[in-house]
DNA sequence: CTTGAACTTCAACATTTGTTGAAGTCAAGC
DNA sequence: GCTTGACTTCAACAAATGTTGAAGTTCAAG
């Protein structure tokens, strides 16, 4: 009986800011605002877990694609607490999903202003 | 001679407003951060021109682009005074080459956290 | 144990992009 | 020429997304 099976790897604030490139005070930001959840330990510290790592990554790239702190809270609502390699995939289909949205939109209104060319009227230099 | 030329529509800001869909206190914000510009009447009140029509609706467009106020200033740094069709075809352009280069970049961080895979990795459970 | 780096909380500040309201002025129709 | 809606400026507020600093605590190494 030598492992109990938690031998999870434990990560200080500076330990995910590290493995993230999110700065430490932008990763207490995001679990003020439910995006990360952290225990304590005896002291107070937060402690986050591996999955943490992925989630906060995930949150740069959701950031990039436009979401707001709120839409990626709502995001990761679909998220289990320990979430499994098919979690994971879901999560980033929905996001590139998202993305191809905004992008579609971002097209449409492009066009719109390439060819539908009704938005700026010549100045009638008779 | 007829005509002296200057039969200009002059737009107070309630005019650009309604012809924008921005608000008011939108249009002078951009008059105070460079984005437009404006005459005066003696009572001190803002007349804009048509081409200032078009400006506003591309300083819209440009924002969903993902442009900042200041890039916006910049992108309008190249545009003449009186803009002929061709000046705003051009700015259009860059607009959407901009655009794409935005879409390109975020696609490429999509495929990374998709294809790449390495984003998230699983908690081994053993 | 002690020490120094890293952690804690909390409040204040910073930036962007505007909106709102107060107090006053202008323009246009009757 | 008066009235009324639209305009003017300026300051304060707002919401999102953090950063910074102060004052104090904890953790790990020696």
């Amino acid at each position: 009986m030598t492992g109990t099976g938690t031998d999870q790897a434990l990560l200080t604030v500076g330990d995910l800011s590290r493995a993230t490139g999110v700065a430490p005070s932008a990763v207490r930001f995001y679990e003020a605002h439910g995006l990360l959840t952290s225990e304590r330990t005896a002291g107070n510290q937060r402690r986050f877990r591996e999955p943490d790592v992925c989630r906060t990554k995930v949150i740069t790239v959701a950031q990039r694609v436009g979401l707001s702190i709120a839409e990626i809270r709502t995001l990761f609502a679909e998220l289990p607490a320990d979430p499994a390699l098919a979690d994971w995939q879901h999560l980033t289909e929905r996001l590139v999903e998202e993305a191809d949205r905004r992008m579609r939109r971002l097209r449409r209104v492009l066009d719109e202003i390439t060819s539908g060319a009704k938005l700026c009227e010549l100045p009638h230099t008779s």
